[in-house]
DNA sequence: CAAAACCAGACGACTGGTCATATATTAAAG
DNA sequence: CTTTAATATATGACCAGTCGTCTGGTTTTG
């Protein structure tokens, strides 16, 4: 990686870190070229616009996020729905561990921004989307082995599964504790139908 | 109602409705007034500050949000968790012929402004506790009614559904569909332990 | 030494917020 | 009733600062 690359990425990374906790228009280029040491005049040498900035820093996080399920959900011996809610409750550890900021940097910028730039809406969309494949597949498989219903709609129950979460960090951070995310979790068995978990 | 009275009505009224596309930081307090037709050097009489406007704002919403829920969830004959039901299909035909924007006030400012300002995060966690209030209501009614399962617990699953819902609208926003509300209302039942909808 | 990369500083537009002045309201006096 | 003085309210021009973006001189590189 050369020298530019890995200040291309510092930037991506320190500056979507910023971008986590006081949101789009809330977030100065400079704030971004700061927070990675770079002058401000060479922010234009990496990105086209901001706009463009934050399409490439969603894509990153949502690599690095994907990353992250797949490995959860798919590396290991346990049953599918196991991983399923093991990964949720690592999920709901780790945003309590921050002090419950940020929750999902996916559907910040998605409630932000989705009415006002088309191109970052469409980023969002693709991203949730291809989250949403993985617990499908997920749970493609616990049907397939009759851990669940088989007439369940795996389609649905991923999106709704998915969405709720979403909503459950939302309210995480207005109401600053876990219960939220304890709620999600307590009620996650009952969505999974003949499971036996 | 006085005349001043009214030209404030208007500037909740109508600078909401901006701030509702735009987010908190996306509009600007010309943007606000400039929708109520009120001189920029006005504003200042009316509220002490866009942080001052914006919890006002939140909470002219809560009240109209948790009339209709009240009219739609208390005022009929029906069972409750008909009501219920009918309800989230009622939200969810309005928001499509919104075309998909907005969603829910509350959750994009929660999303935008939670972790920036206490004031806003204070009165939207209240109004997002009132909104689960209501539903937890219902839902009891369903209990002593004897239609969900007398072991459940009521203020959990209130909590859950509405945190899913939010999490639908917010999904929503990206998808521009209602393939998001749907799978929320398919699922809604399966939430209602021992339910005869 | 030419070409490419870099970046300080400047650009006009706009930000949330203030304030001196202008207008409106009231009350007392004639 | 007017007229006028006193008080309260309304407002557009203005503040210092910041915004996203761009230009043009400087440095680095091959």
């Amino acid at each position: 990686m050369s020298k530019r690359e890995l200040k291309k990425d510092q930037l991506l990374e320190l500056g979507m870190d910023v971008m986590k906790v006081q949101g789009y228009n809330g977030t100065s280029v400079k704030d971004i070229v700061d927070a990675a040491s770079v002058p401000k005049g060479s922010f234009y040498t990496y990105f086209d616009s901001k706009e463009a900035f934050v399409v490439e820093a969603l894509e990153r996080a949502a690599q690095e996020g994907l990353q992250a399920m797949r490995t959860s959900l798919n590396h290991t011996a346990e049953p599918p729905l196991v991983r399923l809610t093991g990964f949720f409750e690592q999920k709901a550890d780790e945003v309590t561990e921050d002090g419950f900021k940020i929750g999902c940097f996916l559907g910040n910028i998605c409630q932000e921004m989705a009415d006002s730039s088309d191109a970052i809406r469409l980023k969002v969309r693709q991203t949730l989307r291809n989250n949403t494949q993985v617990i499908q597949d997920i749970l493609d498989e616990a049907q397939s082995l009759g851990d669940i219903s088989r007439d369940a709609n795996t389609q649905v129950l991923a999106e709704f599964i998915f969405n709720a979460w979403e909503g459950a960090l939302m309210r995480m951070k207005a109401a600053k504790c876990r219960e939220p995310l304890d709620a999600f979790l307590a009620m996650l068995p009952q969505l999974l139908p003949g499971a036996r978990v």
